[in-house]
DNA sequence: GATCCGTGGAT
DNA sequence: TATCCAAGGAT
């Protein structure tokens, strides 16, 4: 982008650029900080490309300390781009659990699948080249071109937006994508051609702590001398940024069945959307508003069964069954239609446990999950038509399996609560 | 350009 | 508890 161009991105977004001598100044400031204060990081210790990718990748909208231990982990197990581009897609996820953005890893082999195709298995220098990558945007291209390459590339994140945002009283909505191309002409004059990496690092290091979103404190900043915001008492107006949606709440039934072998059902998620290619319980969505009387806190209480169950199927059952019995006085209701689902989708008639063994929330960036489990036994042994997808697994084999935090839940609850409730 | 896509920590 | 947030990218 010429000059030409940044002064009219300038003007446009109200924004002063400083003059040559007070950019030096800026530069040294910052990087002196820098190199008394920098934090000693795991990626700060090599010069590797591949390495430095993978940080920058799982630092994507995640906190340095949660990054630590998946960054050691996947380099042990990935340990360079051949590595990786060659790994089982199991094995990749399964190093990404718990981590969130599953998306991150898969593109980031086909990333490293493109690399050795096309560059050799040698990380490309060009920031053009970088940024063909899948899973690179113009961040990431940015922040392994200056730190990996020391080409003078902006990496324009949340903190060096909110950092710039108070330096030049910059009003556009850090929200908004549309708003990055500011915040990168406004990089692109102020970046130090020497060191470029330790400019942005810089940058991101001074925004996740003495200009953090909450109790900035700019008095002890040092670049304070260069921060319009603070010395016209404008600090609390920026940055700007619009609010984002509240999760939409949905509800969910988690089905946790377990056959003759004392195997659970498994189900592997779609390759695509949420939690893609992720191991839950199967999770189905009941209609429940469409129970005659769902509504209705009067129900009369369900038919105690519990003793038939207790005899053929659930030897230890106790008297906390029958309880449970009462304490979910509309199961009978919602037996119905939770038997269909799962004879339509599962092909399989289990025997249930007519309580609710669990209940779990969980807040996605988008979507509130709230799963009512309930549990049943698979008696027959017709289980060779089980979808694709699905599969019985033995407990102990579970740590092969990649599980979002959901699922996590659900199981915990089943071995603290319910297993120990209804001796299962 | 708006929406989708996770998780755990801080307040 | 509710809310916001944290080194974004793909569609």
């Amino acid at each position: 982008m010429t000059n030409l161009e940044h002064k009219k991105i300038f003007k446009a977004a109200g924004i002063e650029m400083w003059p040559a001598e007070k950019i030096q100044a800026f530069r040294k400031a910052l990087l002196g900080w820098y190199d008394k204060e920098k934090r000693d990081l795991p990626w700060r210790r090599t010069s590797d490309p591949y390495s430095i990718w993978v940080s920058e990748i799982m630092l994507q909208q995640t906190r340095v300390d949660t990054v630590i231990p998946y960054y050691h982990n996947f380099l042990d197990k990935f340990p360079d781009i051949a590595a990786l581009a060659s790994a089982p897609e199991d094995a990749i996820l399964k190093a990404w659990e718990g981590l969130g953005y599953y998306s991150r890893v898969k593109n980031m082999q086909k990333a490293a699948q493109q690399i050795v195709a096309e560059y050799d298995g040698v990380f490309p220098e060009d920031p053009q080249e970088i940024a063909k990558l899948k899973g690179i945007g113009p961040y990431t291209a940015g922040a392994v071109s200056s730190i990996a390459f020391q080409i003078p590339e902006p990496a324009v994140d949340g903190n060096v937006m909110r950092v710039m945002s108070r330096l030049f009283e910059i009003d556009a909505d850090i929200a908004k994508p549309a708003s990055r191309k500011i915040f990168e002409a406004v990089v692109r004059e102020l970046i130090d051609p020497e060191r470029p990496g330790d400019f942005n690092q810089a940058l991101m290091d001074l925004g996740s702590s003495i200009c953090s979103p909450l109790n900035p404190q700019p008095e002890i900043s040092p670049i304070k001398d260069f921060n319009a915001a603070y010395k016209n008492g404008t600090m609390h107006l920026y940055p700007v940024k619009s609010k984002a949606k509240r999760p939409v709440p949905m509800n969910l039934q988690g089905i946790i069945l377990q056959n003759k072998e004392k195997q659970f059902l498994l189900e592997k998620r779609p390759n695509s959307g949420l939690l893609a290619d992720f191991w839950t319980f199967p999770l189905i969505q009941l209609e429940l508003d469409a129970i005659p009387g769902s509504e209705d806190a009067t129900l009369e209480p369900a038919t105690i069964q519990t003793e038939l169950l207790v005899a053929e199927d659930f030897p230890k059952l106790t008297e906390a069954a029958k309880k449970a019995d009462k304490k979910l006085p509309s199961f009978n209701q919602i037996e119905a239609q939770l038997s269909a689902a799962v004879a339509e989708k599962y092909g399989l008639k289990p025997v249930w446990l007519k309580a609710e063994t669990g209940s779990v929330n969980h807040v996605f960036s988008h979507i509130k999950w709230h799963i009512t489990g309930y549990y049943g036994r698979v008696l027959t042994n017709a289980d060779s038509e089980l979808p694709a997808q699905c599969r019985w697994v033995n407990e102990e084999d579970f740590a092969d399996y990649a599980f979002p935090v959901p699922q996590q839940k659900m199981w915990q609850q089943f071995q603290q609560q319910t297993r120990k409730e209804f001796g299962l």
